[in-house]
DNA sequence: CTGAAAGCGCTAACAA
DNA sequence: TTGTTAGCGCTTTCAG
């Protein structure tokens, strides 16, 4: 069929063993080298990293788990997290599982069964980590990154979600602020619950908290959309507000220009995650910014280092976001 | 090492290919079938399917190739090829090869030693179709999107570019513009030069055609911000504005907020791809919006019936782009 | 319907 | 250094 090792070894006059060598970075002799350079090139031959996987239980993949890549921060995590893996050689199996009504259990099976050297996974699911036992019990080196599991053998890197969030709500009380509402997901996922957390201890802090003034809008643009229409109607004493995620502040500004709401003016605003939009809003959004390409980046590396040394140092990382005040917050 | 299909046949008493037989979904005893099943959980038996491909030359995965995964079009696209592959058991092998300094065709090359059953290039580099020599000649059925390549032997999936951007400036002219610029990308790159040329198009048929209102935005949000301020310092009377990609669109927006301009009041505007952006603006943009999920789908649904027919019709598609008139287009 | 056995293309002893 | 050879785990004839 394909052109194999096998022809490359006879056009050269040369055992295969030579040619794997050569291959492999093994030194051979310079007119053997040329010859085998010359026949690789004449009869066009691609290595089968099936045949060397089976031998060497190594594919030079790291699969990626995440519930769907229509997520911003997800696909610029994988971006970063590729750029440090193909400068050494890997390629990335990307596993969306959300649209595709697949478990993550399932996505995991699906990628050990393609041999991947390692996992790294997006915003996992729950809390509840026994999707990754087989991958575990396989020795595979496993990144979590953006929301802990129940898992001690794993690396797992987050953000200072609970602290950056009082941050932010921090300068809207100490700009006069009394009535801020939130707009978050679900408490039960990690990262929806410590942003809320860090709101709160603000707001508690400064006597202020009010339970009304929490709205959820589902991680997603459009509960953004619906929460924020939501709020404004039911409670428009509010005159700051924290938005939790990038998709739901997306859905918040629209909905608050449809109803003819000056950021800044009518509401103080903070959103979350730096992108394209708060570039392009005016007046410039102050928002929570996570460091998705150190995020992505520490995955690549600590597991390029485990995979290497065949062993990883299980712990959880916790990165720092930033606070950019913008412009949308105005003393009251 | 791991448990193989050996130790399943030994703990269920069975031979090895009726193992394999059941595993393939060929029928099988219902004793043995429960047997095997039984076998399987116990040990935990996963598939290894470097064996299987090594054995079959199907890797049921395909890969994509596209410069940058930070490009919002392309990772839309990926989604949507990834949703209907993987219904249908495949995988993604994700490359991008700007960030690394590969060239596309040592991304062929690494993508073809992986196995993959099939090709996906977005946004290719230029027009010389010569780095998909070793896939072709290798028959594995190549979709390529986004951008025409010399090749009559892969499918090409793009839109209608020139007709689209025609509509979008004449609507422009009809509101009684007749200074209009655009901010495109280097003419050598398909796309840029279609949407350019529709443009063109509607402005020398009504005579307002001014080579000068042409600006160069790189594709990028960087140089559209860069070139919507030099338009806006050199050509002050310009009322009409079209922009032809979702980047400089961003950018020329940042632009038009630092200096204060009201789009829809100061400045005309028509943008590209309806992504989170316009959803946000105010008032709406007017844009051209790209049938991405129509895109992707595409091209996933024809690799998978090239890979099962062991054969593809070569041809290019051309899908239609629509246009939204959004709030930005102002009547002089 | 089931079992034995021959490879798929490669790597890694081992011997030369 | 280089050639020979034995598998890696699976599918797939071919008998039974």
């Amino acid at each position: 069929m394909a052109v194999t090792i096998k022809d490359i070894a006879r056009e050269a006059g040369l055992g295969t063993s030579t040619v794997s060598a050569y291959l492999n970075g093994v030194a051979v002799r310079a007119k053997n080298k040329a010859a085998i350079e010359a026949a690789i090139k004449k009869l066009g031959y691609i290595r089968n990293d099936f045949a060397r996987g089976l031998k060497t239980h190594k594919s030079k993949t790291v699969g990626i788990i995440i519930p769907e890549l229509s997520n911003t921060f997800g696909t610029t995590i994988i971006g970063s997290v590729e750029e440090v893996l193909s400068k050494s050689g890997y390629g990335i199996l990307v596993c969306d599982y959300k649209a595709t009504g697949k478990t993550q259990a399932q996505t995991v099976d699906f990628l050990l069964s393609k041999m991947v050297d390692a996992l790294v996974v997006i915003m996992p699911d729950s809390a509840d980590g026994s999707f990754l036992d087989a991958a575990v019990n396989g020795g595979i080196p496993v990144v979590v990154i953006d929301r802990l599991i129940n898992r001690s053998d794993v690396v797992q890197i987050v953000i200072n979600n609970r602290e950056v969030s009082y941050a932010a709500t921090a300068q809207m009380l100490e700009a006069g602020h009394k009535s801020i509402g939130i707009i978050t997901g679900n408490p039960e996922i990690y990262t929806a619950a410590q942003r809320l957390g860090g709101y709160r201890d603000a707001l508690v802090k400064s006597g202020c908290f009010n339970e009304k003034y929490i709205y959820d809008g589902g991680l997603s643009v459009e509960g953004g959309y619906l929460a924020m229409k939501q709020l404004l109607a039911s409670h428009p004493e509010i005159t700051g507000l924290f938005v939790t995620n990038y998709e739901m502040t997306v859905g918040a500004i629209v909905a608050l220009n449809e109803c003819g709401k000056k950021i800044g003016k009518d509401l103080s605003f903070v959103g979350f995650d730096n992108l394209d939009l708060s570039r392009v809003v005016t007046p410039r959004l102050a928002t929570v910014n996570q460091p998705m390409e150190s995020m992505g980046r520490a995955a690549g590396e600590i597991l390029l280092k485990a995979i290497a040394e065949g062993t990883m140092q299980a712990q959880t990382i916790s990165l720092s976001a930033s606070f950019d005040e913008g412009e949308s917050i105005t003393k009251m």
